[in-house]
RNA sequence: GUGGCUAUAGCUCAGUUGGCUAGAGCGCGAGGUUGUGAUCCUUGAGGUCGCGGGUUCGAGUCCCGUUAGCCACCCCA
């Protein structure tokens, strides 16, 4: 375009930054965060989980249906880029000072996907349905330790089955990943509740039906609020009820059900101990699955999704001081929300920025050579030549052959002909074993683990390495 | 969305009360020595000091703005 201005032909540079609470993962990284997801998956499958999986966008309504405020607030909001309509009409809304909505939503999570797909074909399956699920979920949140934008999340839910024993198996593959990346019940608290139990104490307490979320709210804020703080929002909220303050103002610390209990009203507490049955059922059910000893009953835990409905769950560094690792509960209404049947279901969620923060607090993140082999990306040989011209142009041959049969072979991309070089390069990549190719037909094979070495006819110490044939 | 802290090489950091061509270690590349992963020696690449203004004879250094990152609140995985 002749404008007459006389910038250069070529664009200048711009260099872009990864947007904000976004990762590049290098090689080394990535390695990690597959270890992390290996991991996830094994401990579903060990527990019988079959992985599914769904989009990564959805319609803006499957979340602002149910989920809650907390999660709506947070969403990446999307178009199709042809429907030219819809950003018109947003545009719109937005300049008229009203709230616009996108038609369609970045994933923040992914239980409300698997309620839509479960309500649409779940008929199909024998139940329960066990589903196990990993991928990146999407939140416009301010980063921040242990927080990003954009995460990775592992879910398990139990789909059919509302029984307590249900609830445990879930909890049940969440602490198995636990065990299996090394953590202890010391390192990380289950703390598990149930809002059944809840809303059924704070309506004895005096809280009626149409208060018992906000009433839950407060709860699950005990911890972070004083008391007054507390009591001017149950005042807010229209949750001010005698017995309810009382409760909600009890001691910090304690957290067991008699402590729970002693704090309730007279009259409430009468009836307390019918009305904890469900915890109960799910204490005994610890018991028998054995992971009891990961887990603590904790009045304060509510949730804030809106739509669960019986036990909740949040899984938590021992010290308290890092945010959740894990969160859960059974949410029975979604599924009949989303034009499903009456289905009861359970399940939880674990982010992948948490867990990497705990595992490297505890010094349980392996070393990059050890995830490497957990990954089976160890290489099984490597070429070298002792620098002479034929054994040179055999590398290439050996290469090709050594890979033919299966196996990981690489070679050295330095162009010096000195062998400790060479190997040195070989250890850096952690090599099984090295081949220095001596002439025509031998080549000394070297086991790099055990710093052994044998000299001999190429085929007669290669078949020691080769994998058997099929 | 609110607040605090930080910003010099790929990484970890020096850089004096403002003063010559901005440095080190590690890492990366090349070469040498010892036919075997170490050590050692030589050497190279890589930075408009986050970006934009201002003060000054002179700014990596002082001031303002801005962006990004980190941390906390909020919320949550």
């Amino acid at each position: 375009m002749p404008d007459g201005t006389d910038k250069p032909a070529s664009s200048p540079k711009r260099s872009f930054a990864a947007p904000t609470g976004t990762r590049d993962l290098y090689p080394l990284e990535l390695a990690r965060r597959r270890w992390i997801e290996d991991k996830w998956r094994k401990s579903a499958v060990r527990h019988g989980f079959e992985e599914v999986d769904g989009p990564t966008f959805e319609h803006t309504e499957l979340y602002t249906a149910k989920s809650g405020d907390g999660i709506v607030g947070e969403i990446f909001s999307t178009f199709s880029g042809k429907d030219e309509a819809a950003v018109k009409a947003m545009g719109d809304a937005l300049a008229r000072g009203e709230k616009g909505a996108a038609p369609y939503a970045l994933r923040p999570e992914f239980t409300p996907t698997l309620a839509r797909m479960f309500a649409a074909r779940g008929g199909q399956f024998s139940k329960p349905c066990k589903w196990s699920w990993q991928g990146p979920c999407y939140r416009a949140e301010r980063p921040q330790r242990g927080r990003l934008r954009e995460f990775l999340q592992w879910n398990c839910d139990l789909i059919g089955d509302g029984s307590a024993a249900a609830d445990v198996e879930v909890m049940a593959v969440c602490v198995g990943l636990l065990e299996s990346v090394g953590l202890k019940p010391a390192d990380l608290r289950l703390r598990f509740n149930s809002r059944r139990v809840l809303g059924s104490l704070v309506r004895e307490m005096g809280v009626d039906a149409e208060h018992e979320s906000t009433a839950f709210v407060l709860l699950d804020r005990r911890d972070k609020l004083d008391d007054d703080a507390l009591e001017a929002m149950a005042f807010e909220f229209g949750t001010s009820d005698f017995g309810f303050l009382q409760f909600l103002k009890r001691p910090r610390g304690r957290t067991g059900a008699d402590e729970a209990l002693n704090a309730m009203p007279l009259d409430a507490r009468a009836k307390a101990n019918s009305l904890l049955e469900p915890i109960t059922a799910v204490s005994r059910e610890l018991q028998n699955a054995g992971i009891a000893e990961w887990c603590d009953l904790d009045f304060n835990v509510a949730r804030g999704l809106a739509y669960y409905t019986g036990t909740v769950f949040e899984l938590h560094e021992a010290s308290g001081a890092m945010r959740a690792v894990a969160g859960g509960g059974r949410y029975d209404n979604l599924i009949e929300t989303f034009g499903g049947p009456p289905t009861p279901a359970v399940g939880f969620g674990m982010g992948d920025v948490v867990l990497s923060l705990v595992l490297q607090d505890k010094g349980l993140m392996p070393s990059d050579k050890q995830i490497a082999a957990d990954l089976g990306l160890r290489p099984d040989v490597f070429v070298i030549s002792n620098g002479q011209p034929e054994s040179d142009a055999l590398v290439g041959a050996y290469l090709a052959d050594l890979r033919r049969k299966g196996m990981h072979a690489r070679r050295s991309y330095k162009t010096t002909k000195n062998v400790g070089k060479l190997l040195q390069d070989a250890a850096s990549c952690n090599a099984r074993y090295a081949v220095i190719i001596e002439s025509a037909t031998d080549v000394t094979l070297k086991d790099m683990d055990a710093n052994t070495q044998d000299k001999g006819p190429a085929s007669e110490l290669l078949a020691r390495i080769l994998p058997p044939p099929r």
